[in-house]
DNA sequence: AGCACGCCGACT
DNA sequence: GTCGGCGTGCTC
């Protein structure tokens, strides 16, 4: 669409709003005018909504009853790019316009008028009269000399009340400034000595930096086991980022990795960057949004949803650990954070690198077709190998019911105590039981809500869905039969495990990794460091474990249930499993001494459990993608998982029948539905899923043929209807 | 998404 | 008669 880039007052302009319509709507552009990609407010019947000026009116509504935008706000107009970039990825995605564009929008106060705050810095003269308090505000402006503080910051420096400073701003010693609320990030220096490299790792980092001096779009995957500096790599190419004037964004799966990742930024860059995702401020959100708009952050380290600031001159995108799946979640739109860096990338011309030590069959299929760039850091930086892999066969150990712990695994934990050196007890399972029994009549105890069972958290003493939330009290009696004391847990969660490694070892100090123990991300952020610094012999863990902490005491790895990621009818289950196995072996013998890893099993010869063990991954990735090749799904060919739902199971199954009969659209770019069939949890929240798979070539046009096939039902009230492209998870 | 409009069943 | 259930449709 071209157009004019400016509109005088009372022209017609096309806006969308992130009201759930499904086209744009015309209005007068304001008093002063508006330019193309301006956030404006605009009337909506009786309310005023957020709205970005998306070109000009299409002027076929009644001109009389055309309102007029009620204000320009006071951010930077959208960017052309970014408005290429949200109708690309809702293209891609199937999403309304709408739904995009709030992803936009995510700045606290976006609607706010221009916010100004004091602040103070050195003025004229002296005091009248001087004391210990005053000389300390005085010394801390002039040692930084003319830099401006606000009231908390300088009383705080200085270690006064607030009453000293407004006292020296009466006499005119210190000066009190209006200044803008949200000021530019602190400068980051990129000609910062880095860490020393060693021959490949520089040899990496100069290629990743002249794909960043092209200036044009490339991506490159970045694989390296872990503790082979591909952190530092990356960092190099994005000083060369900042050194061009262009910003770079760092995409970390998980909060909980911000901490440590933002102290590595200041050491090799001299000063923080912008942060972004759930745990952070709403000041510091809203200065983050607007800075990356105006140009006033260089580097944004962040979640997923950073991809969608309003950055002015994107040059580098890293994704960090690209195989995490926690990068396609649901956040009002289904999207996968690694192909949304691709797409942002490819239309502002910039980089993109993928780090892994175990990317995902999609990278490494893409990089070996030569879509992208490949760099390998083969050695562990100052270490030795990856750690001595072995299988525990558990079919020939001697083990009671209700215990986990192999008593070769016990023996290997022993020895690691007696030499004074950490183990880690892996089971990627939270709670204390997975399952609660009632012995007296067999009912296993669910969710009232989904068709999910409760978990027991003996932490919190109570039932919890993993699936909504909801939790309620861990009952006396069973809920069907209502037979007393019978009720039972089964199975292993890590709270259980602590349990019996309690038993077990008894002059062992433990301490237990899992998300939910934890209140805050700063509490969960302290205990990994106190036990990275040996304040723990054992640790049990979830897969929180495997996300890149450093525990250089550890040197024993001991995974509870190899075959947990196994079972089950997920085409991706290998992949996952050896990933989450790799990962977690890689915590073991970081730092001088040598580490050992031992995967308790029942099925030593499985393919993954022996790729695991021989530590022959390109094995691994060419028997996988050959099956995936097989059986024509991703990446060598195209699917999309639609789930149905309503509170009604007739009516969810009925449509869902409609909608695999009236096939054609698909059939037409020959691709197959398969399906309806329950959803691989059929009832969430009280609302029954069913769920359709669409199978295609991996040329074939799918979007469009999926819109058209979903177009061709009228959903009744209260049903819901998702599409997924590559979903992640299928049968 | 909200919010009004409107068309049917139970009440003062 | 009229109060209120929530199905349908509109918002520039």
């Amino acid at each position: 669409m071209t157009g004019p880039s400016f509109f005088d007052e009372g022209a017609l302009v096309a806006v969308l709003t992130t009201q759930p319509l499904d086209r744009l709507l015309d209005y007068k552009a304001p008093e002063g005018g508006c330019l193309l990609g301006a956030f404006v407010e605009v009337p909506l019947g009786p309310r005023k909504v957020l709205g970005v000026v998306w070109g000009q009116g299409q002027g076929d509504y009644d001109r009389a009853k055309v309102r007029a935008v009620i204000r320009v706000l006071d951010a930077a107009p959208m960017r052309a790019e970014m408005m290429d970039f949200l109708g690309r990825a809702a293209d891609y995605t199937l999403t309304p316009m709408p739904a995009m564009l709030r992803l936009a929008t995510r700045s606290p106060g976006l609607g706010d008028p221009p916010s100004m705050r004091k602040v103070y810095r050195l003025g004229q003269g002296a005091p009248d009269r001087q004391t210990d308090a005053r000389r300390r505000v005085l010394g801390v402006l002039s040692d930084y000399g003319g830099l401006a503080f606000t009231l908390g910051e300088l009383a705080e420096a200085a270690g006064v009340t607030s009453s000293v400073i407004k006292g020296l701003v009466k006499q005119g010693v210190v000066r009190e400034e209006e200044s803008p609320r949200d000021l530019p990030y602190p400068r980051l220096d990129p000609d910062l000595p880095g860490v020393e490299l060693s021959a490949d790792q520089a040899t990496a980092a100069q290629t990743l930096q002249a794909a960043v001096r092209s200036g044009g779009y490339g991506t490159t995957l970045l694989k390296g086991v872990t503790g082979s500096g591909k952190t530092e790599v990356y960092l190099e190419a994005v000083a060369e980022c900042l050194a061009r004037n262009r910003q770079a964004l760092v995409l970390l799966p998980e909060i909980a990795l911000t901490a440590e990742f933002l102290k590595r930024v200041e050491a090799r860059f001299g000063a923080m960057p912008a942060e972004w995702h759930s745990g952070v401020t709403m000041t510091e959100r809203r200065r983050a949004w607007r800075m990356a708009g105006e140009g006033g952050v260089q580097l944004v380290v962040g979640a997923r949803s950073a991809l969608f600031l309003p950055y002015r001159d994107l040059g580098l995108i890293v994704v960090d650990e690209e195989h995490d799946t926690s990068y396609k979640q649901e956040d009002g739109v289904l999207y996968n954070a690694r192909d949304m860096a691709v797409l942002r990338a490819s239309i502002c011309s910039a980089q993109v690198v993928l780090a892994s030590a175990t990317p995902s069959l999609e990278s490494w299929a893409n990089a070996e077709a030569g879509k992208y760039a490949k760099l390998e850091l083969p050695t562990r930086f100052g270490a030795a190998e990856l750690p001595q892999m072995r299988a525990i066969d558990m079919r020939l150990e001697q083990l009671p019911s209700n215990r986990w712990i192999s008593p070769t695994l016990q023996r290997a934990v022993e020895t690691r105590l007696e030499a004074g050196e950490q183990a880690l007890l892996f089971l990627n399972r939270r709670g204390y039981a997975p399952v609660t029994i009632c012995r007296a009549c067999g009912h296993q105890i669910g969710c009232d809500h989904c068709d999910a069972r409760m978990v027991e958290h003996r932490f919190l003493k109570r039932l919890v869905c993993h699936q909504c939330g909801e939790t309620k009290p861990m009952p006396t009696a069973c809920p069907h039969c209502q037979a007393e004391d019978r009720l039972a847990p089964v199975g292993p969660g890590v709270e259980r495990m602590q349990e019996e490694a309690a038993a077990l070892f008894p002059e062992a100090r433990l301490a237990v990794l899992s998300s939910d123990l934890y209140g805050s991300a700063r509490a969960l952020r302290a205990q990994i460091e106190s036990i990275a610094e040996g304040g723990a012999d054992i640790v049990i863990g979830t897969q929180l474990v495997a996300k890149g902490h450093n525990f250089p005491l550890l040197t024993l790895v001991g995974v509870i249930d190899a075959d947990l990621g196994l079972q089950g009818s997920d085409l991706r289950a290998a992949e996952r499993t050896f990933q989450l196995m790799r990962q977690v072996a890689g915590r073991a013998g970081r730092a001088e001494r040598p580490g050992e890893a031992l995967l308790q099993t029942y099925q030593p010869e499985h393919p993954v459990i022996r790729a695991i063990r021989s530590g022959d991954e390109e094995g691994f990735w060419r028997a996988e993608a050959q099956e995936r090749r097989q059986a024509g799904v991703p990446p060598y060919g195209r699917m999309a998982g639609i789930v149905l739902s309503s509170p009604d199971v007739q009516a969810v199954f009925d449509i869902g029948g409609v909608l695999a009969r009236n096939d054609a659209p698909l059939r037409r770019i020959g691709a197959r539905v398969y399906g309806p069939a329950p959803a691989p949890i059929a009832r969430i929240r009280g609302r029954h899923r069913v769920r359709l798979l669409v199978k295609a070539d991996k040329s074939a046009p799918l979007q469009g043929a999926l819109a058209a096939w979903v177009a061709q039902v009228k959903l009744p009230a209260n049903f819901r209807l998702s599409v997924d492209i590559d979903p992640q998870s299928f049968y």
